[in-house]
DNA sequence: CGCATATTCAACCATTTGGTTGACGATCAT
DNA sequence: ATGATCGTCAACCAAATGGTTGAATATGCG
């Protein structure tokens, strides 16, 4: 029922909160900066933050009235294991990797980021 | 709202499913077998290996009366690939690894992408 | 043919999900 | 102290999810 892999994978399916850790990549974050590409309202972010953290995919620390979010890509590495007993997916392919990059960024190049 | 990665992660996050997908990963199997070891109609099988197939994570071949089921890697790459990448590019800086992406990509490289 | 087997479909149900809005508690600045 | 900013909470809503059952559709067998 709280198997991490559910809560891992379940955070995992939604695009908005695939953009925030894409987001969080690149540097930690207040949950207002976060929010501020998405067309979405604050509280809606913040649910989900709420879902990434409780996954484990990010934390969240409060520092003065300011709540800084930092991705957490270990809890990637149960998830990763877990595909890996597949056996089938050796090292990343650059092609397919670019291809996954190319996708996945692009809706931030639009935005200044 | 039909990224591929939202069907596949989205498929993951089910633990059933997950079972699913191990038992598959022994032997091709009919939609009844898959069924035997879960306390599930087989109805709700049937569904959630609708959902798999959806996800591409599986396809299902009917012969005869007996519809067999086979995992399909290529789906599961992808998210593999995308959790990798957080893993191994943690640490670096986005626009480095885009510029690394364009000038390893860049010359000639008739992909279409 | 007539019956059993394999699988899906349809309708239904409870729960979860992803979003909204408005009020609220903290915290900072003046 | 006043007021603006940061973030969450609570209540609500529509739609999706994961399950059930019973009927329906193929297909194979004797």
């Amino acid at each position: 029922m709280d198997d991490p892999l559910d809560l891992a994978f379940a955070a995992l399916a939604d695009p908005t909160r695939r953009r925030i850790l894409m987001l969080l990549l690149e540097d930690d974050m207040a949950v207002t900066d976060v929010a501020e590409p998405f067309e979405m309202s604050l509280a809606a972010i913040s649910k989900h933050l709420g879902i990434l953290t409780r996954a484990g995919l990010i934390s969240q620390e409060k520092r003065g009235r300011v709540k800084w979010c930092k991705i957490e890509p270990e809890a990637l590495r149960d998830a990763s294991i877990w595909m890996q007993s597949f056996g089938q997916f050796e090292a990343v392919n650059l092609d397919a990797l670019e291809r996954f990059l190319d996708q996945e960024l692009a809706p931030e190049k639009g935005s200044k980021i």
